[in-house]
DNA sequence: TTGACGCATTCCGATATAGGCATATGATGA
DNA sequence: TCATCATATGCCTATATCGGAATGCGTCAA
């Protein structure tokens, strides 16, 4: 089998960093093809691709005017990607592990310390 | 040019769901490459082959311990990914564009009725 | 009606999977 | 040393890109 479609779902749809860009530009508004191809430096084909995969999983919304078809942003399938990896904060929050092991050494070292305590 | 590699960043990392999956279990502490193969109900080698990619974006780490390989959570490569995400949390948040727009139109309706105002 | 403009789509080529299967590698224990 | 267990890797197939170039198509203005 092979990789999964990029239009799959949105985890997939902004591993393309030049995807990326445009819903970063997106955020000040709708923008042509043209103009995020111009500001993005790619051909406006690949502008037009790339505007497919991200209508596809919902990102972007389009809205004809004229002979123009102006892209906006539709963020809310970006919400479920920022819980999941939101799920790992307490993670890479400093040295979790080694405080994690930290604290089971010192539980291990209560126990053996209890267990001096009876033996005596 | 082909889609970029799988190990080229996290954001291509976690855009394959059992990798996901992995990363997920990993919360619950170190696990041995057949353990999660078993869990996750993938075969040995593809458990295998997911936590190399898992690994080569450095979002798990490796410990050897005898004739195991226990694997490790590392989730701060998780974090400029949370935070680019979260760069969209405001659009997301209710009717935000369409809240936008409303006041785009107000704006529009009050400066008519200015200039009608002004005809007046 | 015709020409120009804005976009989408198609075709092509190179590449990187993901999964199944077989096998090499490494460490462990008898 | 040898058999076994735990992993990693190589090979193969089917597939889905991403980018470039050419082209189709609908809209608008003269």
């Amino acid at each position: 089998m092979a990789r999964a479609a990029t239009t799959s779902d949105a985890f997939n749809a902004i591993a393309e960093p030049q995807r990326r860009e445009i819903l970063m530009l997106l955020r000040g508004g709708e923008r042509s093809v043209t103009e995020l191809a111009r500001d993005l430096g790619m051909s406006q084909p690949q502008a037009s691709k790339h505007l497919r995969v991200l209508r596809e999983v919902g990102l972007v919304r389009v809205r004809e005017a004229g002979k123009q078809r102006l892209y906006g942003l539709d963020a809310r399938g970006l919400r479920p990607i920022h819980e999941w990896v939101g799920g790992f904060e307490r993670f890479w929050n400093g040295t979790f592990d080694r405080l994690d092991e930290y604290v089971r050494d010192l539980k291990q070292a209560r126990q053996e310390e209890a267990a001096d305590d009876d033996d005596q």
